[in-house]
DNA sequence: GATCTCATGTAATCAGTTACATGATTTC
DNA sequence: GAAATCATGTAACTGATTACATGAGATC
């Protein structure tokens, strides 16, 4: 239900085509809602035949054809009606949760190879969203409104790395 | 892939029907992986197939039978190689960030009211963690072998409901 | 009389992943 | 010569959700 509007979202932000959409998803938007290239040529193509979006076939020389999206008054309602529907809160699903349930009856050394590969991946999103916050919000006291979800959106991030990276340490020091 | 390992995890700590997995994974696990009655049937039905479990059928008098699933050797032997492998790092996929970034095409006074009644939900959650803390892990510092899994993912739960709270605040301060 | 609990399933659908396919241009 | 970038898709499959189905006993 929700990648149609990541997806409004980011056009509504700039016009874009589906590849182009699949590079942004692979970064920025992408820490929140992942998706393939796959998934979000065939949901475009589902948005356009709600006329959502229009697509626009802009032919270059030297690189293939590419069809431009940009979102439609209609797709503009829909994304403001969508905000206005509370979000379901996500449920967690774990395998990592699990395999620490998992601990009496598996390999105790091994889960903790694990966490602190973990640890190491949740250092490096956290200095990967603290170097972006910097780079793109550095007043964060002069934030506009055009700008304040995106910051607003990073900070979660920033929050719940550095709650991960607690976790791991606190996990670190009860399996040693 | 991990719906059959949180079962045999379940099923490893006692042995159950289908239907008494289904309530525990409403209750206790079901805060780190969800699964509804179906899709456990369905999968029990396959585990049974790889002999990683085995089914009893137990005629109740009054009540209707059930098949009582109990984890096998080769069960054990999966859930344990199992552990040795990295569990993948679970990627975020949040309707709620989309909705932020959303906030300059959106109600911002709907958003205000969505975070509000998430910030509950996260205290509610957060008090029942800490509930079950006091009450199963009476004495942190005490805990043995087998339990040490179920009190760190417990604790997993307490640091991410206490950021996301944080995260709620910050927001609502912005706001505004 | 209505609803809840116990108990197990099938069927249809949807969302998402993985694999496969093509083909020109640019960079190493 | 190999690999990466640009660009758009189809097909098969897996995992998960939603809807439907049944039926007895217990509780309100």
């Amino acid at each position: 239900m929700a990648l149609e509007h990541a997806i409004l979202v980011s056009l509504a932000e700039r016009s874009a085509s589906g590849y182009e959409l699949a590079r942004r998803f692979d970064a920025s938007i992408g820490h929140f809602w992942t998706a393939s290239h796959q998934q979000i040529y065939k949901v475009l193509g589902r948005m356009e035949t709600n006329a959502w979006v229009t697509a626009d076939v802009v032919v270059q020389g030297t690189r293939p054809d590419k069809k431009v999206y940009a979102i439609t008054a209609q797709g503009r309602e829909e994304l403001a009606a969508w905000t206005t529907q509370p979000a379901p809160l996500e449920q967690v699903r774990s395998a990592f949760a699990v395999k620490l349930r998992a601990l009496p009856f598996g390999d105790a050394a091994a889960i903790g190879d694990d966490v602190r590969s973990r640890r190491r991946a949740h250092v490096e999103r956290l200095e990967y969203y603290r170097a972006s916050a910097t780079r793109f919000y550095p007043d964060p006291e002069a934030i506009g409104d055009d700008q304040l979800g995106g910051w607003l959106v990073l900070r979660g991030g920033i929050i719940s790395e550095e709650a991960a990276i607690a976790w791991c340490d606190e996990i670190l020091q009860r399996l040693r």
